[in-house]
DNA sequence: GGGCCGTTTCGTTGGTCCAAAAAGGCGTAA
DNA sequence: TTACGCCTTTTTGGACCAACGAAACGGCCC
């Protein structure tokens, strides 16, 4: 284990630009890609990394945490840290992190993205889909009719919204969608009663699967828009209320 | 203070299940909820929460670093931590870290997700572009010739994209560039040197200005997609050397 | 009102103590 | 001699403490 020790340079090459910890993440990183680590390697233990960066120990371990949060290490007493990728589930866990209302910025962006993955893409989708994928919709549709919780109803809501994009047959933006699955329940269920979902949703739903089937790129990317942007009207409600109050 | 020695204590209390930074945060967690905090609030100090939980500073710090990185606080010295609704950008972040090489699938989603946004609005690009949006690109993209690093130069190709979409004035669209950026630049640097940026890329942009400045829909169209698509080489190229190497 | 100064609070460091797990040593039995 | 199990030592992460520094905020004095 000769080239156990790390040099150095690799030392001075990165300036310590923000916090230490950030600078021991990002040092992590490069050692990472500099030794060519990948997916079950083991990175060096924490007292080795404090002397190569020549830090701390406390440093080291919330840049620990950091990567551990991230999903990229998972560390065990005694055994040290080994590179895992569990990012997916980290992104989840963090997008269920549901404890406050949803922020108007994340709305705006979660939304924004919504409409660039459904209406934007109308000349893929309308390319892509097939007789199956609509008979597929109206079928997840159906079942605001006889379904019963407004949990279960969000959880149709997204499965309609799922199976549309799954044509495009794109599986990063399924997972950016699965991802989001938490946040984006929670918006679907933000002022809606179980009675909107059966009306209001349900209808809205069908107007998209008729424009699908009709192959009216207009109708869909009309129907489609305001279908998302109907939560907007919540929001705006909302921030009144608040406006209100506070005078 | 009766209850000052009950550290031991009050760990079993609480299921503690896992780690004590575990318990923190979903005390933390707990704590939020409790209080009906949102967007915008403090949170106590770190030595409240030590003195609030019964445990020590570096622990709740250690717990303060897992809920910055899921980007739900933001902490700043003196005014301590405050809520905040980063979890976007934060998973971006996390999803930007190079575990492995980006593999071929996950460049053909990213790729057809831009394709889908820059190719697919050409005609809303074309309604709305001006001369000095093409000038704008123009200059951006000289700037390659200049520029040095290899980072730099993938600064330089993000800018010219987002600078593109700009004219489209859908800020939905802007952000959802912005938060993924992290990983659009590692797509734009995977293969590429210096040498790559100043030749294949320069030309590639300068293909798509004259398009647009000659108002050529399809060459446009045709341009933006095989400069999309260029990085594809690398990997046919990787797979080639991949299975040379494997006789 | 503006500059100076103390206080508060986070940022970082070096260290201690502990528990669990791995590693190694050792003796005994087959 | 080899294999097995037991014991001790070492390693390693987990939690904690005390302390210093830096930056921001608020108050004070001129």
């Amino acid at each position: 284990m000769t080239e156990r020790k790390l040099t150095k340079k690799s030392v001075e090459i990165f300036p310590a630009t923000g916090s230490a910890v950030d600078d021991i993440v990002s040092r992590i990183r490069a050692l990472i890609s500099e030794r060519g680590y990948g997916v079950g390697d083991s990175l060096p233990t924490e007292r080795e990394l404090c002397e190569a960066f020549g830090t701390s120990r406390n440093t080291v371990r919330e840049a620990m945490r950091i990567l551990k949060a991230y999903g990229i290490v998972e560390v065990r007493t005694k055994v040290g840290a080994t590179l895992i990728d569990n990012r997916m589930s980290s992104a989840f866990e963090m997008f269920s992190f549901n404890l406050m209302d949803i922020s108007r910025d994340t709305f705006a962006d979660i939304q924004g993205f919504r409409c660039l993955l459904e209406v934007s893409s109308v000349e893929q989708i309308f390319d892509l889909i097939h007789r199956t994928d609509t008979d597929a919709l109206r079928e997840i549709n159906d079942g605001f009719l006889k379904k019963c919780s407004v949990d279960e109803a969000a959880e149709l809501d997204f499965k309609f919204h799922t199976r549309l994009i799954s044509v495009l047959d794109n599986k990063a933006m399924l997972d950016v969608y699965s991802i989001m699955k938490p946040v984006i329940l929670r918006i679907m269920k933000t002022g809606k009663s179980r009675h909107t979902f059966e009306t209001a949703t349900y209808s809205e739903h069908l107007a998209i699967v008729e424009a699908l089937e009709g192959r009216d790129r207009v109708a869909y990317q009309y129907r489609m828009k305001t279908h998302l942007e109907a939560g907007f009207a919540y929001f705006n409600q909302k921030k009144r209320e608040a406006e209100q109050a506070k005078e």
